[in-house]
DNA sequence: CGAATCCTTGAGTTCCCTCAAGAGAAGTGG
DNA sequence: CCACTTCTCTTGAGGGAACTCAAGGATTCG
C-alpha cells in the first residue's frame, strides 16, 4: 500500500511529521470506486471518514420525489464525510464517485487521536470546515434569495476567475444536468436559461462543454440581482 | 467585569482549567445589544468572535431586494461568527441581536493560542462546526428538496419534540414574521399555509404564538412529502 | 385612545417545475 | 462503418407554488 505517499499529499496533513504519517497509514486503508459507485448513504453510520486521493466526488441530497441537490463537488486531497467524525455520527448526506476514484479510509478513532496530539492538524480541520461553512451560507443565499439565473451567472463568473487559457472562456467540467442539480434547479431549467442569456447576448455557448463570457458585465448585473432576463420571446 | 463566571457557563469551555479561564476573562471584553442593534455586517472584518451569555441573536443574509434569509437563531452558551477566525477573516452573514443581549467578543488572537494549546477545546470547536454543517445541510434540503408546507411541518415536529408541559402545544418563541424567514418564505405565504393546515385538522391556532397539534402523524406525512395540502379551496 | 407593529386575506403575476417528445452526441457490437 | 442503444441536451405546452402589491384586522404599547 502507498498510503504514505497519499496522505503527504493531502493538504490537511501536509506539515506532518513522518512518525504520525506511518502512524495514520497504518491504520488507513485504500479504496477505489468507479463512476456512479456510492461511498456512502444517507443516514448511514460512518465509523471514520475519506480522503480522496484521484477522482471527482459529488456529495448531495436526494427528495423523495428524486430531485437531487448537490452540496459539494470534491477533488482529490479532499476530505470527506468528516462531519460524522465530529458529531451525530451519521453522514448527513450521500456520496457517489462521479468518475474512478481511490480513497483513503480512516477510522475515527486513528484521526481522534491524532487531533489531540497535534493542534496543528485540529486548526486545518477548522479550516476546512469553515470553508464548507462559507460555501453553504453561499449556497443557503443561491437557493433562497436569487433566481436560478442569477445563480447561474455567479456560477459562470466565478468559474471565469479560475480559467486558465482564453480568459473568457468557460469550460464546463461537469454535465449539465450536473450543473443543474449543483444550482438547485432542473436540466430543463437550465438549458432554457442558457438559451436565454445567448439570446441576450452575455454568452456564447461552444460545444457541449464550452461557453464563452461576452458580457461578464452584464452577468454580474444578474448575479447581485439588478439586472434581468426578459421573459416574454421578443416580437422582431 | 464578570468575565469568568460567562466563560465557565459556556460549554465549549466546560472543562477548561482555571488558569485557561482566567487568560481568556484576561482578552475578553463583555457587551451588551439592544433588539434589533447590529453585532456584525455581512462582509465586515473579523477581530474575534463572539459568546453569547443572555438574550437571542439572529443570524441572516439579506438579498437586494431585501428579502432575509435567517441561517441560525442562537441562545446563551453559543458561539457567534467564529467562521471568520478559522477561514476568510470576513463574516460571510450578518448579525443582529433579538432581544436584549450580552455578548462576550473574544479576539482571535487568544482563541487561537488557547487552541493550540487544549486540543479538547478543538474538538469541541469541532463539533460546534460540525453540528452547524449538519444543520445547514437540513436548510439546504429544505429550500432546494421540499415545499413550504414541508419546511413548517418538519419545523413544528422538531419544536414538538423539544416541548414541555403540553405535549400537543408548540408555543412558538419567534414572529410569524422570523419564523417565515427562518423557513425561507415570507409572512404572507406562511400566514396562507397554517391557514391551510387548519382547514386540513392537522393543526389550532391558539393567540397569536401558539400551535396546537392535532395530527402529527398528517404532518409527517407533509414533511416526507408522502401527502399534499389541498390548494383549491373546496366546495362546501 | 392613537400609533405602531404584526398578522391575515385577496387579486394578480412570475418563476420554475412537470410531462412529453424530439434532436444531438457518444458508445457498442455486428 | 453503420445500425443500435443509450445518454444528454433542448424545446414546447401546461400548471402549480409562491411571490408582489395592496388593504384591512388584530394586538401591543405608550
Amino acid at each position: 500500500m502507498e498510503a504514505t505517499r497519499y496522505i503527504k499529499a493531502v493538504p490537511l496533513f501536509r506539515d506532518l511529521d513522518k512518525e504520525h504519517i506511518e502512524e495514520l497509514a497504518f491504520f488507513a486503508s485504500e479504496l477505489t470506486f468507479k463512476r456512479g459507485q456510492v461511498i456512502f448513504s444517507e443516514g448511514e453510520q460512518a465509523r471514520g471518514f475519506y480522503i480522496l486521493t484521484k477522482g471527482r466526488v459529488k456529495v448531495f441530497k436526494v427528495s423523495p420525489e428524486g430531485k437531487e441537490q448537490i452540496l459539494h463537488i470534491l477533488g482529490p486531497g479532499e476530505p470527506l464525510g468528516e462531519v460524522a467524525v465530529f458529531a451525530g455520527e451519521r453522514f448527513p448526506a450521500g456520496a457517489e464517485a462521479m468518475e474512478e476514484c481511490t480513497i483513503l479510509f480512516l477510522p475515527k478513532d486513528a484521526f481522534a487521536g491524532l487531533i489531540k496530539k497535534e493542534p496543528a492538524v485540529a486548526l486545518k480541520m477548522l479550516a476546512v470546515l469553515s470553508k464548507r461553512l462559507r460555501r453553504f451560507t453561499m449556497l443557503i443565499e443561491d437557493l433562497s434569495l436569487r433566481e436560478v439565473p442569477g445563480r447561474l451567472a455567479a456560477y459562470l463568473l466565478s468559474r471565469h476567475l479560475q480559467a486558465q487559457g482564453d480568459p473568457k472562456m468557460v469550460h464546463l467540467d461537469i454535465s449539465k444536468a450536473q450543473l443543474a442539480s449543483l444550482l438547485g434547479t432542473i436540466p430543463e431549467t437550465l438549458s432554457r436559461i442558457l438559451a436565454r442569456m445567448v439570446k441576450e447576448g452575455l454568452i456564447e455557448l461552444e460545444g457541449l462543454r464550452g461557453i464563452r463570457i461576452l458580457d461578464s458585465q452584464g452577468l454580474e448585473e444578474l448575479a447581485q440581482g439588478l439586472r434581468r432576463l426578459s421573459s416574454k420571446d421578443e416580437i422582431l
